[in-house]
DNA sequence: AATGAAATTTAAACCAT
DNA sequence: ATGGTTTAAATTTCATT
């Protein structure tokens, strides 16, 4: 549950969230830190929870073609509740609780519209609290980054590469 | 710009998104495709833009505190181009085109408060074919997951190793 | 906890089908 | 597009500081 990073540990971040399979030797080399120091901190960043390295798909390619944010409306002191249990779903893939005019944000990745529509009209009405639900349908998806920060993270005493802080799909939009 | 994947190209998307390291050899072992096929293939989806492999850090454990979803009302026929923009910016981590009371969704990673607010009084303003802003921040994350659908994909006729769908940091929310 | 050097494993390049 | 082979490179292990 360590949550303190040193710059090192930064910097390998900002590396691997470019390119997730760098080999250490490279960040090595680009680093000045060696190899076995490398897969050091690595490990330990991996084994802390801090960092996760995996295969990120695009859904809009990869045949679940319906994303769609839902803004959800919740009875007071339910939101918390709410949540755990939208994150139990498979179909979602991001659950938040917010301040604002929606009480819990959710994305939710579906194969069609009809499944769309099963899980709105079908599962949601059936999980307590929820008051109301708003749909934003992805029409095109510009940016999906889950390269977080640390690009450009509180000052960087050994000397910053100038990565790229994200990683994005692609610059143009995935219909 | 290929959109079609076979149930091979899925198995490797669904164990990749376990874990993005997994040398291709293990990979060729466990699916019992030659170890060069197995790169080929990756390597086709990567330069694809169907699959990245990324380290993903939680934002919450190293000092990215503000996450903030914020809808956004654009002109009409800016959209587009304010998605494109606000991709481009550090700090936008999901930028989506959508149907319904926003136009556009992006959610924000911040250091902190001071950091959002100028983002969205300095910085936003200045994007051409913004009408309005409405932020929701996030208090809680319950669910952010990297694994989409595959998991849970049409039809594995490979024969499935039944393994989990999707990456989320934690079970429990990160506050 | 961090490093260096060894042995082992893996990846990359190549070529044939 | 696949599969095999070889060469070069990277990872892992383990001893050392």
């Amino acid at each position: 549950m360590k949550t303190d990073l040193d710059d090192i540990d930064r910097r390998l971040i900002a590396i691997l969230q470019n390119d997730g399979r760098r080999s250490f030797k490279e960040i090595s080399e680009e680093t000045g830190i060696p190899a076995s120091s490398v897969r050091y901190r690595v490990q330990r960043l991996e084994e802390s929870g801090t960092l996760q390295i995996v295969g990120v798909a695009d859904p809009l390619r990869i045949g679940f073609d319906r994303l769609a944010l839902v803004g959800l409306k919740c009875e007071m002191g339910k939101a918390r509740l709410v949540c755990e249990e939208l994150s139990k779903l498979p179909e979602t893939s991001y659950v938040v609780l917010t301040t604002g005019p929606f009480d819990v944000m959710v994305e939710v990745v579906c194969r069609d519209v009809a499944h769309y529509t099963e899980f709105l009209h079908d599962r949601l009405p059936k999980q307590d609290g929820i008051i109301g639900a708003e749909t934003f349908f992805v029409l095109e998806a510009y940016k999906l980054a889950y390269g977080w920060g640390v690009g450009d993270a509180p000052a960087d005493s050994t000397g910053d590469a100038g990565d790229e802080p994200s990683a994005e799909p692609e610059g143009a939009p995935t219909t």
